[in-house]
DNA sequence: TGCTAGCGAATGTTCAACATTTTCACAATC
DNA sequence: GATTGTGAAAATGTTGAACATTCGCTAGCA
């Protein structure tokens, strides 16, 4: 059997290349990007081609276009961090602002309790399949000496979204994607795990038996255990998060 | 002095066309749309400016383009119901599909109680402003005999999506969206203003006073009761409510 | 039945030209 | 001297036509 084309090469995709540009901060907002000629010559593709990347970075609220002058940097807050593809490009190039990543840990403070919660109450089968799958990963990472650092963070987030997506709502679970970057991030900057994986993981554990057994208040309080760890690791106290201190009168806390 | 030019017309967006015809429900998922040439005679514009525009629906998860085959609806889970952009025309264009619609609200629900409370506990006098000049809008509109419905809700949405940008921080900030198919489509199907239109406005100035007042627990539950009503003029039980009862030890309820 | 080659239709890419918008400099005017 | 008008320059927006690539389908063959 021949080899799959292993030439293909599709043509270098400059939304790609801005983006990775913009998120690391080599363009700040308010800032220009090269004109539509410049890019084509440089990568050698054609204008069209450039025009087409440039449109997806315009739906996804990161630069502006203003006919007859250029293409602009819009600033932090119109960036669209709900969309899918600009949680992927935070992902994968880091850190575009620790503001925004501090905005968003805090949100994932908020919510993640709430979701266990959920999922506890609605989790079907499948549902729990796909946690359990992402566990295993994590702890067969973990064991393994050579644990990779990267792969464990795939099954991490790999198993939050599928707490997310067990609470059978479309909203919640579309929202599962924000917390990549923030679980991505937290990896890249000496984890948690790396302090005391085994009582991450066991934090882990407790959380997803929780919702096997349908308790919905020990998920949110499994949940609470696993998010303080992370918490503390980006210098965030759960005080600053919105709707923790509001969970002070649950009995037994 | 001229007048600004009337006749400006900008062209035809094929975005805007298709994204009507999709959300009314003229073509379904897994249906093809017409392929970019017949667009492009169609409506009198080049075959670039349609491409331009299915690249908007493409980011936002609507449609699935194959190549050499056309342009296909993707199923409703894959639309990307976060983005702003897909949420307006979900309101303008309305229910796409009624469990969609019961989700989104099923999820709004869930979560503005607990966004009113942190607004509370972290609106600016700025923040106050906003929600109360909505507010003087939708007493305004109530009051003078011919209401105009649509004001009304455009107020309504107004005064909600500034209580979510009171929790000053930018993902419940940029979630607020999600809210304006919700309300909009109370509005169409006999809302439950008409019902009882001061009772309504009463609970949403008690929810604004809980706000001013820094009051989180009162602002938490006012929350709570504006949504009672929206609630079940959908057909939707709090209990449905993912966190609703959740609240049932707070104190005073 | 199952595999393969090839055809056709639609999307993807390229090229070149022209239209429109915006800014800026400079001159004309009050 | 300040304002206003004019035109050039530079960038994005639009157009049209041609060619490349991809994918589904079907006819043909073993």
């Amino acid at each position: 059997m021949p080899h799959p084309p292993v030439s293909v090469s599709k043509r270098p995709s400059i939304a790609e290349y801005l983006a990775e540009a913009i998120f690391s901060g080599r363009y700040q907002p308010g800032d220009f990007v090269p004109k539509e000629v410049d890019l084509a010559t440089q990568f050698s593709i054609n204008r069209s081609a450039v025009r087409s990347d440039l449109r997806q970075l315009v739906d996804a609220g990161i630069i502006e276009r203003i006919s007859g002058h250029g293409s602009k940097v819009r600033a932090f807050e119109s960036w669209n961090i709900l969309d899918p593809q600009v949680t992927e490009w935070m992902t994968r190039y880091a850190a575009p602002n620790p503001d925004i990543q501090r905005e968003i840990l805090a949100f994932r403070l908020d919510v993640e309790p709430y979701v266990a919660m959920t999922a506890a109450r609605r989790a079907t089968a499948r549902d729990l399949v796909a946690i359990e799958e992402a566990f295993d990963g994590m702890a067969r990472e973990m064991q393994s000496q050579l644990g990779n650092k990267r792969l464990h963070s795939d099954y991490d987030i790999a198993f939050h979204v599928a707490i997310f997506k067990a609470t059978r709502n479309i909203v919640w679970s579309q929202l599962s994607h924000i917390l990549r970057p923030a679980i991505s991030l937290l990896i890249e900057s000496s984890n948690e795990s790396a302090t005391d994986p085994e009582a991450s993981l066991e934090r882990h554990r407790q959380l997803m038996e929780a919702i096997r057994a349908r308790a919905p208040e020990d998920a949110f309080r499994a949940a609470q255990a696993v998010l303080a760890g992370t918490a503390d690791a980006l210098g965030i106290r759960p005080g600053d998060a919105i709707l923790g201190s509001a969970w002070a009168p649950l009995p037994a806390q």
